[in-house]
DNA sequence: TAAATAGTGTCTTTTAGACACTATCGC
DNA sequence: GCGATAGTGTCTAAAAGACACTATTTA
């Protein structure tokens, strides 16, 4: 055992700190499709490339505090599904400066989607395709609406690769899916949801046997209106218990 | 939408930066049951209360080079299983100044777990007791091995706690409980792992099902010697496929 | 041979998938 | 009634739990 075990007591404020930021994941479906919310850079580095939408963190402001006030500067919204996801600190992720970027998922329902794309026209809802199947990850890859590939800036390619790996491994067993949905919604929907996310097909009888027993679902008694067919249930989420 | 939204391109230099450092769950079984490795405090704040080892990021490395080193000076290891957890950024979570802490699971099995207090006999080996069942989370008691009740530094206690309940969500569908055990093992010793961390008896036939139709279990040939019953296979674990 | 644990065969229970069937709406 | 989708009953397949039984080693 060397000295350096007990090397401790050394004054921090001496040692150079590094830059912190909030990195947010702004995910939701676009026509039944996973997109994401881009920024473009306007400054070096990686000037004119998309990027995450992110700022630093203040020195009195709480990590939570600041990804909901990237949130709101943004995309001008108030509330949405916000997670922790990882926090991205290799030393050459920005070549400025050092910048440790703590990344976080925000869920956002079709309208909030929507409303955030008009808040704020800057933004661009890139198409996600996740080439990947199950919830082991890899790769993933990011287009613009009319389908040229995008190259992320900074590390943000495996910001967003987690991102998506996350939401489907917690998919099924958590109440994530229901950030995706406006408050009233029919089984086809949540089902569709799900098929989405995870790219494949469920099985109706099963999907709906599972989210039922989990407790999740609350009757409304009204059902969706305007259909030129049987109109479904509409459904509220419930916390278990 | 307000001008702030586009409010970006100013000097992060010219903001206070916080500090940051890691912070290491160093978790093993000691008899049989979940321990974690604590330091005592030696300077104000929470002077010789209980804490986990930490210690500050460098200006020029990494955050999982930081955890190695940790795990290095603190308990003289080489490697171990070593996973982040979380970011915790509380602003009052340290009263001397703004400190943004990355926690990250370090995962001994017991031999490591025994060389760690023996190279630094300042750690304790405190017993953790987990009141709740399942993988739904909650406050956990630590104690010193005479069994007296633990208060931990800081928000320690919810690092500890966050660090238990991620251990037990990802243990039956993931390759982690390996990490506690040695390199050849028998299938009981698995067993006991499993039920030690989850805190339940198991199935015996219906788990090594499990575990042989993960593909997991690479038998050796080679028995367990020195009992005095019928002696077990041992087997090495192995990546699927 | 006795004691103790390793390891397995098999029955039951539970859960998921497949598939078809009935129900209900607008037109 | 027709078309289309909602919603469900039920059979099958797969996985988990229960339990007992056999196997193998030391003493």
């Amino acid at each position: 055992m060397t000295e350096s075990v007990f090397l401790e007591g050394y004054d921090p404020a001496a040692y150079e700190r590094p830059s912190v930021t909030v990195d947010l994941v702004l995910m939701g479906l676009r026509g039944g499709r996973p997109a994401v919310l881009l920024q473009e850079r306007r400054d070096p580095p990686f000037k004119k490339r998309w990027a995450l939408p992110g700022s630093f963190v203040g020195i009195d402001e709480a990590l939570e505090s600041a990804a909901e006030r990237t949130l709101h500067e943004k995309a001008r919204l108030e509330r949405a599904h916000l997670e922790q996801l990882y926090t991205f600190g290799a030393v050459d992720r920005d070549p400025r400066m050092r910048v440790i970027t703590v990344s976080w998922l925000a869920l956002l329902n079709e309208q909030d989607f929507a409303a955030a794309l008009a808040a704020n026209p800057a933004l661009l809802p890139a198409a996600i395709d996740v080439p990947w199947a199950g919830d082991a990850g890899g790769p993933i890859t990011v287009a613009t609406p009319g389908g040229t590939p995008i190259d992320l800036a900074f590390d943000h390619a495996a910001i967003l690769a987690l991102a998506v790996q996350r939401l489907r491994g917690k998919l099924d067993y958590s109440e994530i899916g229901f950030a995706l949905l406006p408050e009233l919604f029919t089984l086809r929907q949540l089902q569709d949801v799900h098929e989405a996310i995870l790219g494949t097909a469920l099985n109706k009888p099963a999907f709906r046997r599972r989210m039922q027993d989990r407790g999740w679902l609350a009757a409304t008694g009204t059902r969706e209106e305007g259909t030129s067919y049987r109109p479904a249930e509409l459904f509220r989420f419930q916390r278990p218990l």
